[in-house]
DNA sequence: CTTTAGCACTCCAGGAAAGAGAGTGCTAAA
DNA sequence: TTTAGCACTCTCTTTCCTGGAGTGCTAAAG
């Protein structure tokens, strides 16, 4: 059954003003704010037959109404005016974005911080392969008898480096021919694979580069696999105690427990630009009585990534949405137009 | 002035209660606990004595006592039994420190995390390097013309690396001189001195290498201004709202900004192996009540790190004190073993 | 001089009672 | 269908009260 145009109104009239006030709206204040067209009278009848509907909810018998999840629901899909980035806005987002070239773990984790701050409610964040990460391409230079540095670039063009202590001294003029095998054997494959082949090859590699060998194909592992596993950061949880629906310590606890413990748990919608979760559409038992924007970035090709916020359920949707695809489009750009660059291969 | 014995045994036990209870003590209490030696009349006269010298505090006339800071500190300088970790604790924390060859920040701030989570209470840390950060060496990996990689290695023998993409097609048969010019003119020098000598060589070198050098020693300058400097990374406040002096939302809201916002101001001693900072002795207003105990370990030669717990002046300084040099140790022995390794300078 | 018992006193915590205020539902009239 | 009027409901705040825990002081005992 659709709603009246009234109705409608009325209700988006409630769900703001809850959104501002965080008290239970009354009919009086609604008829102040609808240019007193109609009376307090009027707007009492609508609003007994949004409670039966089930847009409203009422705290106990004589108080004003608050929106359900299901009003809420009707106001973002139908109600909310989409709002714009003021150029300010969109000034200060770029800004915050504004960092230098640094590595993908650290860039991430402080546009997270800088989405919380921006937004004031916590927020996650985090970056995901669309598939399993491979090596590229591997180097080894040599430092001394007794180490050398392990050099990878991965799939995705990142690249990553270490120092390895050698157990075994090794002589320099055979590096190159473990450089050339690593590239032509132990590129292009998932991270299990690459231990089998370490097998394989087990014979025809003399035992003191098979040790350096091995090490190196252990730290490729190591990397690859943190790298193609998702990690969620997230920022900004003192935010929630300032809201008047977290002043209870237990509450706030709870959440924020879930937010730096059970990150996993955490919305990852894989569709669509943005998704908004409100209330109990949300799976977390934890999650049950907030609501939760998340937004998708692009990152370079092969990788997206997601920026969350979560705030409760009489969060600003509109303004909230604004800013975190604000920021969403700032990362797109971002790693547009740094690094990651070409995309044919460099296999030897 | 010098307390008697049994002054001393009146606050111990006042301390050992309040730490538990979080509630003020009383006489009757105190004199069970001490096994019915004297009655609770002569404790009041004790304690009446020991307000008046400023070892306890009494919240209102007529309620039972709280040890005032000074309090504290004279139950941890001497009345405090030095606590040993079970051989289950210590399990316990080598076992959170089992970590696999990864960068130093990840690292830390998994043991970060893992401190909070055993102790119980917000936990920050930090790695500092102790003289400048310089680079030690530097190395080209050509991709294809048009990008390369750069590997750097750092004064404490960590290696960074990246790709860096070329506004100008590079020769790769020029790069060994380019190498051979990094190696001798920017290693083991300060960033700000590298800058000056970039302008120096400017005419020596042809300008389409001279704009890689100039990509790489910005890379350089960025990677080593960023290591020398601390970076705290804390984990854990929402611990905070577990403890009773913390329910009151605006409270753990303010102490959580500051840790999660001014971290800079956190205490950073620069000598012995602990210390702890009982409330006013904190010099940040944030602090003021608070308990910080803050332990140092070593990374390698050159570097040393602090991890740090926050927690309200009522915490439970002996078990705190025991766990928190285990971590210590741990990290110590962590970074002792695994990777750091030769002394001798490879600059070439 | 130190310790103890006794007792009046203080202060907090928690519950009950009361009043104010905001808002509702319903009825009857426009 | 809308409106005005009115009684009613529920919460929130304030006030008052009481029980209990703990103290300080005094006077007696060791």
């Amino acid at each position: 059954m659709e709603l009246t145009d009234r109705k409608k109104q009325i209700l988006k009239v409630v769900v703001e003003d809850y959104i501002q006030t965080a008290e239970p709206v009354g009919s009086k204040a609604i008829a102040a704010e609808m240019g007193g067209s109609v009376s307090s009278a009027t707007i009492r009848n609508e609003l007994a037959d949004l409670v039966e509907l089930g847009y409203l909810e009422q705290p106990h018998t004589s108080s004003g109404r608050v929106p359900s999840p299901k009003g809420y629901r009707l106001y973002v899909n139908e109600l909310m005016e989409r709002q714009k980035l003021s150029i300010a806005e969109t000034e200060k987002i770029n800004q915050s974005l504004q960092l230098k070239m640094e590595e993908l773990d650290r860039v991430i984790s402080q546009a997270g911080r800088a989405v919380s701050s921006f937004i004031n409610y916590p927020a996650y964040i985090t970056a995901t392969g669309k598939k399993k990460m491979t090596a590229r391409r591997f180097e080894l230079l040599p430092v001394d008898e007794r180490s050398c540095i392990v050099v990878m670039m991965m799939g995705d063009n990142r690249v990553k480096s270490q120092l390895l202590r050698l157990q075994l001294k090794v002589d320099i003029e055979q590096m190159p021919t473990l450089v050339t095998l690593l590239n032509s054997h132990f590129t292009g494959i998932p991270t299990d694979e690459m231990n089998q082949r370490l097998m394989n090859v087990a014979e025809q590699v003399p035992p003191q580069l098979f040790l350096l060998l091995s090490q190196t194909i252990a730290y490729a592992v190591d990397v690859l696999e943190e790298a193609s596993q998702r990690e969620i950061i997230t920022a900004g949880a003192n935010q929630l105690l300032k809201l008047p629906e977290f002043r209870d310590a237990d509450k706030a606890h709870e959440l924020m427990s879930f937010l730096s413990d059970s990150k996993e748990n955490l919305p990852m919608p894989d569709d669509g630009p943005m998704k908004i979760l409100i209330g109990p559409e949300n799976v977390s038992d934890a999650l049950k009585d907030t609501s939760v924007v998340v937004a998708s970035y692009d990152i370079g090709d092969d990788m997206r990534g997601l920026i969350g916020v979560v705030g409760p359920t009489r969060m600003d949707y509109a303004t909230v949405a604004a800013r975190l695809s604000g920021f969403a489009d700032g990362l797109t750009r971002l790693f547009g137009k740094q690094e990651l660059p070409p995309k044919e291969d460099t296999k030897e």
